[in-house]
Parts: C-alpha cells; sequence; structure tokens
DNA sequence: AGCACGCCGACT
DNA sequence: GTCGGCGTGCTC
C-alpha cells in the first residue's frame, strides 16, 4: 500500500471466501485505523509474523489481476534499482483512480490499416531496413539522426509494421508540448487507437488508457515517461523520441529514468525498442560503442538543406549593457525583411535573475532560501524559483534608499529589447511561466508555428522537437552561462541544445544562420561546437569524462538529506559515510562528501548530500541495499527527511 | 503517508 | 482541569 515504509504487509484472504488472491490483483485491507488499497505483490504459505497479527483482506478488488507479469516484474525491478519502498513505487507505476479501488468503463480504439501510405526516401528506407533487420537481435536501436533526417516518418513505418501483427506500441516523449503533433500524425495514419497520457490527462482517462492497453483494446499509447509503467497486453515495440532529453528522469520520490526503464522493460517483454535523437546522451552513445545497442545512423536530411552559416559574436569587441548585440540586432531586421522568423535561446526565465541596489550592493534574496530572487517585470514582482515566495518589487532599497537595478538578462528582458527595437512585429515570449496553462502553451506555439510571430524568445522549450517552416535565424543570447556552467554535465546539455536549436533554421531551401553571442570567442570547446557535428563534439568531450572519471564512465549515486538543522542534516550524513568507509566495498568506491548541498537552504531547510562513485555498477548497488538497511536498523532517517537518486543527473 | 499517543505550556 | 501544538512511533 501506499506508505513509505520498505517492507510488505501481510494479510489472510478475506473470510468465507473460496476464492484464491492473485498477484496483481487490488485488495481493500484494514490498515491501522483505516482502510486502505493494496496490491496483493506475492502469495506465501507462512508469515514471519505470529498467527494472531494478521489481519484478513475486506475484500479482493479485481477479478483479474490489475497488475500483469511485465507490470509486476518492472514494479519489482524498478524498487531494488532505485532503493524505493514497494508501496511507493506501486504508487508511481499505477493511476491515482486505479490506486482508490475504481475500475473505469473502457472502450475500444484499435488499429486500421491506414490507405494512404507516405513513401521513405531512400536514406530512410536503408535505416528503415536497418532497424527491421537490427530488431530481430532484441537489442535495443539507437536512431542517431541528425535534425530533419526524417526519424518520425521512421518510426510510424516501424509502428505499422508492428500494428498490422496486431501488436501494441509504446511512444514516448519528453514533454507534453510534442504529444499534439504526434498524436495528429498517429491517429491520421492509423485510426482512433491511440491513449493519452501525459500532466493533463485527467485521471479517469489515465486510468482508461492505462486499462484499454491491458486489455488489449487500445493499440497505442502515447505519452510521457509515467506511461511506461503501463502494462501492455502484447507489446510489440517501444519509441523514445528525443532520448538524451532529461525530462525522462523523474526527480523526486521515485527517481526513475523512463528510458531506462524502456531497456529493461524491452528485454523482458522481448519487444522492440528504438531510441531516437539527433544529439544522443553520452550513456546511449557509449552503450552503441559498447555493442549493447545497435546503432543505425542517418547523416542526411530529407529536404536538403544547406548547412547553416554559423558566426560568433564576441561580446568583448561589441560591449554593451543590453542582451543583444549589434550585429545580433542586424541580422534579426534582415530575417524580418525577407519576411522569416528568427529564434532567440535564452535559458533563464523572468526579466533579470539578479536585483541589487545601486548604493550599497545589497541584493534581493528570497528569506526562506540561499537564492537570489528573480525579478519579472510585467507582474512587478520578485520571486524566488525554488520555492512559493514571492514580494512586490520596490523601486528603493531598503537599506539605504538607493535606487535598485537589474543585474543580467532572463527572457522577458530580452523580450522587452526586441519590441523596443521592433515595435511594430509580433514577439512571442515562450517559456514555463507563458505557457503555464495547456491553453496559453497551444496558443503560443500556434503563432510561432503559423509564422505569424516573427520573433520567437525562449528557453530550453523552444528548441524541443518543433518544426518552425519559416525559420532563419537562431540565436543563443547567452553562450558563457550554458557551455561553461556548472557540472560536468553542462557541455554535453549545451552541445545537445545548440544541435537541436541550430538544426531548426534555413529548413527546405532556405539559407540559416546561427548566432552566438560570448565573451570566450577564443575558447577550444566553442570552436569545436561551431566547427563540428554532435559526435565529432562528442569524441572529443567524452575523452575529459573518462579522463576525469565522471559518468557515463562511472556510475554515480546520490543520497540527499534536509531538516530545519544542520546538525541533523550532517549527523544523518556522516554516520552514513562512516558505514561506507567500514563496509568492503569502500575500496571500490569514490565518496565526494558530506558536503552542503549546491542550493543549501530551500524552503527553509538546510540540505546536505553524500555522492558514491564507482566504476563498478554492482558494487555500488550492493552498497546502496546495505544503506537502506543500516538506516532502517539504526532509525537514522527520523530527524532528516532524505532521498536516494540513483544515476542522477545533475548532482545538486 | 496517516493517525494516535503523550508530553508540555497556556488559558479558563 | 482542559485544550492543542508537535515530536515520536506504528501500521500486517
Amino acid at each position: 500500500m501506499d506508505t513509505p515504509v520498505s517492507q510488505i504487509f501481510d494479510y489472510y484472504p478475506p473470510e468465507g471466501s473460496d476464492c484464491s488472491p492473485k498477484i496483481g490483483q487490488r485488495a481493500l485491507v484494514p490498515f491501522g485505523r483505516r482502510e486502505v488499497v493494496g496490491f496483493i505483490h506475492g502469495i506465501s504459505n507462512d508469515s514471519s509474523l505470529p498467527k494472531k497479527k494478521i489481519k484478513s483482506c475486506k475484500s479482493i478488488i479485481d477479478k483479474d489481476p490489475l497488475i500483469n507479469e511485465g507490470a509486476h516484474e518492472l514494479v519489482s525491478w524498478c524498487k531494488n534499482y532505485y532503493h524505493h519502498p514497494l508501496g511507493k513505487t506501486y504508487a508511481t507505476a499505477v493511476p491515482r483512480y486505479l490506486r482508490a479501488g475504481k475500475t473505469p468503463a473502457i472502450e475500444k480504439m484499435l488499429f486500421q490499416e491506414s490507405k494512404d501510405k507516405k513513401k521513405l526516401k531512400a536514406h530512410q528506407k536503408k535505416a528503415y531496413d536497418g532497424c527491421i533487420k537490427l530488431l530481430k537481435k532484441s537489442a535495443p536501436i539507437l536512431l542517431n539522426g541528425v535534425t530533419g533526417s526524417g526519424k518520425t516518418e521512421i518510426y510510424l513505418h516501424l509502428m505499422e509494421r508492428v500494428l498490422s501483427k496486431k501488436e501494441q506500441v509504446l511512444f514516448l516523449v519528453p514533454e507534453i508540448g510534442l504529444t499534439p503533433q504526434l498524436y495528429e500524425a498517429i491517429t491520421s495514419r492509423f485510426g482512433n487507437c491511440v491513449g493519452l497520457i501525459h500532466s493533463s490527462t485527467t485521471d479517469k482517462s489515465r486510468a482508461k488508457a492505462w486499462l484499454a492497453a491491458k486489455e488489449n483494446k487500445l493499440s497505442v499509447i502515447l505519452g510521457t515517461r509515467s506511461s511506461i509503467f503501463v502494462p501492455f497486453h502484447s507489446l510489440g515495440l517501444i519509441v523514445i523520441d528525443e532520448e538524451h532529453d532529461e525530462s525522462y528522469k523523474q526527480q523526486s520520490g521515485l527517481m526513475y529514468s523512463a528510458r531506462d526503464l524502456a531497456v529493461v522493460k524491452a528485454k523482458k517483454s522481448g519487444c522492440g525498442l528504438v531510441l531516437g535523437s539527433a544529439t544522443p546522451s553520452y550513456e546511449s552513445l557509449l552503450n552503441a560503442e559498447k555493442g549493447k545497442y545497435s546503432e543505425v545512423r542517418l547523416t542526411k536530411k530529407v529536404f536538403s538543406a544547406k548547412p547553416p552559416e554559423k558566426k560568433l559574436i564576441n561580446l568583448n569587441a561589441n560591449s554593451s549593457k543590453k542582451g543583444l548585440s549589434a550585429p545580433l540586432f542586424r541580422s534579426i531586421s534582415k530575417a524580418l525583411k525577407k519576411g522569416e522568423q528568427s529564434l532567440l535561446f535564452i535559458n533563464r526565465r523572468g526579466y533579470s535573475p539578479v536585483t541589487m541596489c545601486e548604493e550599497c550592493g545589497k541584493i534581493e534574496e528570497c528569506p526562506r532560501c540561499e537564492s537570489n530572487l528573480v525579478s519579472y517585470k510585467g507582474t512587478g514582482k520578485l520571486k524566488c524559483h525554488h520555492c512559493s515566495y514571492q514580494k512586490t518589487a520596490g523601486t528603493e532599497c531598503l537599506v539605504c534608499e538607493g535606487k535598485k537595478i537589474t543585474v543580467g538578462h532572463g527572457t522577458e528582458k530580452i523580450e522587452e529589447e526586441l519590441k523596443e527595437k521592433f515595435p511594430n512585429e509580433m514577439i512571442i515570449r515562450i517559456d514555463r511561466d507563458t505557457t503555464s496553462s495547456n491553453k496559453k502553451r497551444i496558443e503560443a506555439f500556434g503563432y510561432a508555428k503559423s509564422g505569424d510571430a516573427k520573433i520567437l524568445v525562449g528557453t530550453q522549450m523552444l528548441t524541443k522537437g518543433h518544426d518552425f517552416p519559416n525559420l532563419s535565424l537562431v540565436a543563443f543570447v547567452n553562450v558563457d552561462q550554458g557551455l561553461f556552467g556548472s557540472g560536468y554535465r553542462s557541455s554535453e546539455r549545451f552541445a545537445q541544445q545548440y544541435y537541436q536549436a541550430s538544426g531548426r533554421c534555413g529548413r527546405r531551401n532556405k539559407k540559416g544562420l546561427v548566432l552566438l553571442q560570448t565573451h570566450n570567442a577564443e575558447n577550444e570547446a566553442l570552436q569545436a561546437l561551431l566547427n563540428d557535428s554532435y559526435m565529432a563534439f562528442y569524441e572529443k568531450n567524452k575523452e575529459d569524462r573518462r579522463r576525469l572519471e565522471w559518468p557515463p564512465y562511472t556510475y554515480s549515486f546520490l543520497l540527499r538529506a534536509e531538516s530545519p538543522s544542520e546538525k541533523n542534516v550532517f549527523h544523518f550524513l556522516d554516520n552514513i559515510a562512516e558505514f561506507i568507509k567500514n563496509s568492503e566495498y569502500i575500496s571500490s568506491i569514490k565518496l565526494l562528501g558530506p558536503i552542503q548541498s549546491p542550493i543549501g537552504i530551500i524552503r527553509g531547510k538546510k540540505r546536505g548530500q553524500l555522492m558514491l562513485i564507482s566504476k563498478n555498477r554492482k558494487k555500488l548497488h550492493m552498497i546502496g541495499g546495505r544503506l537502506i538497511s543500516f538506516i532502517d536498523a539504526k532509525k537514522l532517517g527520523t530527524k532528516v527527511k532524505w532521498s536516494i537518486d540513483v544515476d542522477p543527473t545533475d548532482h545538486s
């Protein structure tokens, strides 16, 4: 049941019934003073508990198991690998509606043979044939194809093959924004046979899609990461689009990677798996090198466009307090004259990340977090991006009555600069703040895609898998922030953003231009980015990772703890560090910490962490298990809130 | 996570 | 004498 304890609770079958319980059924059980829904995880003839202590189930909810064998295996694997309480793992895997003990009615939504078939171009056909051949080998396929090479059409052809064998398909996308275009593509080709599962899907329809897939009454699930847990009846293929995207990793609770779980699921069920990206994660590229994945490459574009011209704008030579330099403005003007779109990328929301008193230098900080407040001009607020704190932004410093100024640029400030310069053009800003509801998001992307909006400003949201047919200029407003950010993954991340965004301009016959504003024009990594393909950049960059022993050449495991009392945080972490140092595995593990987390205080809670790094995944996993038993046995975790992150994507 | 218990300070 | 705040511990 949905409790944060790692133990399993034993029950007798319901009294006076002769039905035999089956694994995967839901049961209504007395639990303390309440009655809750639980999942039958295993069946046994004995128990370590005294017979008197064991209660009987009130009733068994399902006639047939709700959790089929495949889902049961995946949940079990997940709880072991991520060291997460079993009940909480079920709670993550099963829709809320079903966990409440309810069962919705479902309809049939099955695949219909399509009438009009699109033909693949020669290079696509070759890749498709390669996939078909490799799928028989049952290793995951890494479909490594440059932007515009037509991966989607290959997915659709692979899907058709599987669907016509009456098998099912799971199609995963990193975020909700990418579902509409794919939903349209799939339904127009294969009929009304698709269940959608993402953050805006209601509890009930989520449960419906989930159940329909299990009952084999639906052919395709299109969804975001949690769809990986859908218990398909006869799954034939999993597609993970944009497999490098970090949205596939859950960042709280059960911190699973849907991409990694797909590999497990495909192996266990024997279905095909295609991981697609123009900029594969270093993890996947290394797996391909090791032969764990089969790789299919697409280097040709469907519409043979000239590669975009790439130029650095040296901000040292074009000094300005503004976020946008004169050469950048000139290029935007040129694009406007030709009636073409420009996209400006800056990975920072709000107006400015810092507000400071001009006289005394006092910076506006969150009273509850170790973090500066982000200013918003539109609402006149100062907001914390780590908690819900916000206040009205005054113009005067409360200490010395000096004038407050903003330092640095966010999407909102860039938008303002553009509006001053181009008052008559339609400018659209796309970030988490402007697309908070489904309706707002659809509207914003509508203007962007129709070409009505001539200038697009946005965060990474804007670069994720969207096609803007009229786009000819892409500009990175602040290269240095991305490329030289903290964390060993920042160069990989920036390279992915760079190739994703620059691949989107100059499609068809238009000549594209990519501009990068930087203070480090001579930097070697930046030069490499400019002159090389993503793969060439990877080849150079991976050596640093190997030498410094970071993932994917090592495995990592992050233990986090928080509490209002710093003493409690470090008492907890120190105890665990000591335990590891005394264990037999210490020789194969590198310990980093305990240290204060990069953001040391959030919501008034002190935060600390302990990182374990090892080349030996098995040993790292073993010590993880020992660690939990140690915390449980010594009751260490009572005074702090703690969590485990296996394969963390960033180490904060 | 819920939920109850129990200890302690505050208030009628 | 009683109410309620929250620290602690248990749930088969």
